[in-house]
DNA sequence: TGCCAGGCCGAAA
DNA sequence: TTTCGGCATGGC
């Protein structure tokens, strides 16, 4: 990996980054194509833009954010091509690997990250955007990049403090009331994510467990995108459908502590495929 | 129109 | 321990 500092962006050549494999695979909502073929999107309270170019792709703004930000967002530094090199060889999980390739696991703000996964819940991803998009542009901060306005994702803070009457707008149902009783127990610092970096996988994903609206599976999301716990393996019920392909079922045994890389090539390409 | 969606919860068996 | 109905909403 290479990086040539631009004006207004960093190039970065040298690796197999997708960018639609990456943010289309289900592991963010926040990230959208754009007419021009960018993506574009707002992480850590900054809009974001970025592009293919001719030796790789590129991220909008300066070589400090990148440095600071984007290279440890992105997972970078990660060799996915090596470490899914010790994947099972069966034809089911290689397919998946070969279809998500440069596909790669963002290390999304907690606070971000679980209050999507709690939306997510019994959902389709197009709702879960939308979703997400309103409770964002109601409640988050406004800014702008290149011209168009971007909103961020409001604190637990901001939505601590609203009522369920004021979350209605988002039609969100159900999922309204876990939202608030989640952003009550970050905002009053009793569920506190930087004592659940300390503890090992299954400790945070029990923690988690005491979350209303947070199960096994919300759980395991969160954990492997909102604190880049590469050995969280969501297991639902289509995973268990997925399994009729797999000789010998999916387990997170057999891929080891990279499990949650593996289940979301999986599961990108389950949906591709239409599995379950 | 009906089925389904990156499920969870509480009750019943 | 597993199973099952209910839950809100809207994409397809």
């Amino acid at each position: 990996m290479h990086i040539i500092e631009h004006k207004d962006h960093v190039e970065i050549v040298g690796t197999d980054m997708s960018l639609e494999h990456t943010f289309e695979c289900g592991q963010c909502f926040r990230f959208f194509r754009q007419p021009d073929g960018a993506y574009a999107g707002v992480a850590f309270d900054r809009p974001v833009r970025l592009w293919y170019t001719p030796d790789g792709f590129a991220v909008s703004g300066s070589r400090e954010d990148f440095d600071n930000i984007w290279k440890k967002y992105l997972d970078l530094e990660l060799d996915y091509a090596a470490l899914s090199a010790d994947f099972p060889r069966d034809d089911f999980t290689q397919s998946a690997i070969a279809y998500g390739r440069g596909l790669r696991i963002l290390s999304q703000q907690p606070w971000e990250a679980l209050c999507s996964f709690i939306i997510s819940q019994c959902n389709n991803i197009v709702r879960i955007q939308g979703i997400v998009r309103t409770l964002c542009r109601l409640f988050g901060e406004e800014t702008e990049l290149m011209g168009e306005i971007f909103y961020t994702f409001p604190t637990a803070e901001r939505i601590a403090s609203l009522s369920l009457d004021e979350l209605a707008p988002l039609r969100a149902g159900y999922r309204d009331a876990y939202i608030l009783s989640a952003a009550r127990r970050v905002a009053s610092g009793e569920f506190c994510f930087s004592a659940l970096e300390r503890l090992d996988t299954p400790a945070a994903r029990r923690e988690l467990l005491s979350l209303e609206g947070v199960g096994s599976k919300v759980a395991d999301c969160f954990l492997l995108f909102g604190m880049h716990r590469l050995d969280a393996f969501p297991i639902d019920t289509w995973m268990k459908k997925a399994a009729a392909y797999y000789p010998g079922g999916l387990s997170a045994e057999s891929f080891g502590k990279y499990a949650g890389i593996a289940q979301q090539y999986i599961f990108y390409y389950a949906k591709s495929q239409k599995i379950g």
